[in-house]
DNA sequence: CACGCATTAGACAGACCGGTCTAAATAATG
DNA sequence: CATTATTTAGACCGGTCTGTCTAATGCGTG
């Protein structure tokens, strides 16, 4: 949720006070993210989120300018969230492989959250106007999620990081879209985990492994 | 009161048993399939189905009763579609471990159709009303999807066939939402199918394999 | 205080939504 | 042929949608 520029033209002097109430952007985006995210971007309208952040409908256009713009806001701060979460998940291990795992296991623990929803990219591009900003933000998510699995599948020494990063990725899609579909349904975690382990031990066992370049 | 069953979306519009052309409740399920599949179940309105049909409003009404029923109608001959090739795709094979690889690459080749937009059920259960129609025909259908998948596994001799069945599951979704969240990326295919094979071998060469009958 | 500016509540516009209903036209059936 | 049932086009309903605009209200700063 700290998608929030302060670039603000009234570059005042005055030192920011930390005490007022947060400011009708964070409100917004806070509702937003609430419930968009749990009842969808197409159903949820826009008397509803000014309802909820309370906050008038001409500081909602005031500030973002279109509906559109504030689900690809809602889309920002999930995106950071997301990295921020999987970050901080990986730098507590050294081995690449170890890191892996534990996204996997970040996201078992994300799915049993009460308010999960599944993967508010995939929910929110499912409609949405080709081209238009939402496909972006979720073509920009993605591409950091599969970066991060092709970094880490090149750290774990994988002959060909980028297939053992598809694969990995196909599984990271399958487990969200699945704990979604399934209603939260907590078997999932262990499949997951058994997959991600077959992969890694496929794609790195070294002792017929056919070395891919110098 | 039989289900659509012979409404192939892909199906030629030969007029196989009459002259006259065909009823308004499969004009109406045509056009469904059509722009429900293309643009979704939201954002396509009524007006837009019947016009596409050339079908009155009332006739609409006096068949389907309501737009949800008119979803589930469609849903329903797309779970009857796929079943079909599948089970086509499938019976060409003895060996299930040949079979399971035939739904992947039965798959990969519905992924390079320039139509292809993803899976029927996972875009309109998105933003569906809880617990009503579209949701109870996404869970028939993932049901009958994992039913095959460990029905499959069984046949193949794996140890833990509901175990494998899930992981294969999970591929099966992550492949379809990364075909359409990648518009139509073919670098999807293999990767599927390497780790498709990954994971049969995990878990069907053990140490000491263990044949469960048949 | 006075000014400027952001924010407020809410009316309003124009379009579209799912769904109902009427009345004419057509098809099926005795 | 006469009767009945279905289908037709489209008006119509109440409601919701995104987005604009007005006018009053704060509210910080010179």
């Amino acid at each position: 949720m700290a998608a929030a520029s302060e670039a603000s033209p009234t570059a005042s002097t005055t030192p920011a006070q930390h005490e007022h109430r947060a400011s009708a952007r964070e409100r917004l985006l806070a509702a937003a993210n609430e419930l968009f995210y749990a009842e969808g971007v197409q159903t949820v309208g826009i008397d509803r989120i000014i309802e909820r952040a309370g906050v008038a409908k001409g500081s909602l256009y005031n500030t973002f300018g279109s509906k559109e713009e504030l689900v690809a806001a809602y889309l920002a701060s999930r995106h950071d969230g997301t990295s921020d979460r999987l970050t901080k998940a990986i730098e507590r291990f050294d081995d690449p492989r170890q890191k892996i795992l534990a996204i996997f296991d970040a996201q078992a623990q994300l799915f049993r959250q009460p308010d999960f929803n599944g993967c508010a990219f995939t929910a929110a591009s499912t409609e949405a106007r080709p081209g238009g900003l939402i496909e972006n933000a979720a073509d920009r998510f993605r591409a950091w999620i599969r970066a991060m699995f092709t970094d880490l599948a090149e750290q774990a020494g994988a002959p060909d990081p980028v297939g053992l990063g598809r694969q990995l990725h196909l599984l990271y899609d399958g487990a969200g879209l699945a704990a979604r579909m399934d209603h939260g349904d907590p078997g999932i975690a262990q499949p997951t985990r058994d997959a991600a382990e077959a992969l890694l031990d496929a794609a790195l066992t070294r002792s017929h492994q056919i070395l891919a370049g110098g």
